[in-house]
DNA sequence: TAGATGGCCGACCGATCGGTTGGTAGGGTC
DNA sequence: GACCCTACCAACCGATCGGTCGGCCATCTA
């Protein structure tokens, strides 16, 4: 109906490929129990009869969502530990700037993620997500731990405490952001610029402190 | 059916506030379309009809669940600006505590805010969210602003920025936790204790350092 | 005692849900 | 041609959805 100059068939999209996009922005949106198939069929411009052709039921479908945004997920921070040398204080920097940017260009993915994790156990989906977030949390911290025993991080902190502020920031920015920027008198109009300020004031403190007596209480 | 010991009528819950009471814990856990009427009509023990009664419809009954859960966070955030003197650096620290506590106490109706927040534009209840956190947010930041002004908070770094690091730690570690907890060798065992390190850890950032020539790039 | 009121409920409604069925159209193989 | 396989779909199913309706019953008022 709507499928402008689609070919023959199966083209470009291989047509479950059709589905999962299409179900991934609404399941995103909506969460699990806000969409049904027939929204997912219009969607994709495909009869309800066919996603379940693709999919055995509404439950695998959405893990199948899951399972292909985590995929994008997974390419990512293999990139980031795959520079196993090099300035790691540097690396944590370009780290927070690529977080932000890989969340905000797949916003409704993390959104899908961050509402699984937000859900009690009942999901099938949540051990996947776990699992990868899990997997980008040890990354996060080898490479926090490569920084202190290159001296750059004060190793006094344990490094899974210092993992979890920086994820956390850029996190909650993304998910407070519709109600942070229109405070009033915000310094929340550039979100990067937000996300930077944060990981200069987080760092000040992980940083280890030069050489001068300062011990606080 | 289930009542215990239920009075002849109306004499500890008036009726509705069941009926809040099961939605609330419902609504926090599978989320406005997770929920059917039927399912708060028998937590609530009442009959699906009653319920109807006394919202006039599935959307009323949701926005009342939010805002009955918002006053009880707009009490907590009121005592917390009553002490407008004395340390602000310590009253600081109680707030991290206190706002923990909270967080801990009221689990299912810090899901449901935080569930709001993550959704579209698309929910009424939003706004009303937005109203609560906002102001929970800007009472925090002049807390900061008056520990700023006394000098035991560094002035060079914006307090919003600062507020929504601080708001951040314990609503992600609450979050995160089910995933944190239960990661190889992990250091979050204790969520109290995770807060207070982490705390400490952005306040050794935040803190005015002692007078040593210390510039950080 | 008669009437009004409000909390409550069983039974019902049209719509939509997730899912099934029986079948069509087309390409590949022999 | 006969055969098979995959992609696809209109029509349908029982169940459940949000919501309505008419009436029961206990309490209050007079």
């Amino acid at each position: 109906m709507n499928q402008t100059t689609s070919p023959p068939s199966s083209e470009i999209n291989p047509g479950s490929e059709r589905i999962l996009d299409a179900a991934e922005s609404l399941f995103a949106e909506h969460g699990f129990n806000g969409v049904s198939i027939q929204q997912v069929a219009n969607k994709s411009g495909i009869s309800k009869a066919t996603v379940f052709h693709h999919f055995a039921n509404k439950q695998e479908l959405y893990i199948s969502v899951v399972r292909r945004a985590c995929e994008g997920t997974m390419r990512l921070l293999q990139s980031l530990s795959s520079d196993a040398q090099g300035d790691a204080l540097k690396q944590l920097g370009d780290y927070r700037q690529r977080d932000l940017s890989e969340i905000q260009a797949h916003a409704s993915v993390v959104r899908l993620i961050l509402r699984e994790l937000t859900m009690g156990n009942e999901s099938q989906a949540k051990q996947l997500v776990d699992d990868v977030f899990g997997e980008h949390f040890l990354r996060l911290k080898n490479l926090i731990t490569r920084a202190q025993s290159h001296g750059q991080i004060r190793p006094d902190m344990d490094a899974g405490i210092q993992a979890h502020a920086i994820v956390s920031i850029n996190i909650m920015l993304f998910l407070l952001w519709p109600v942070l920027h229109h405070l009033p008198d915000t310094p929340f109009s550039d979100i990067e610029h937000a996300s930077r300020q944060t990981f200069r004031m987080l760092l000040e403190g992980i940083q280890t402190p030069a050489p001068s007596e300062k011990t606080i209480a």
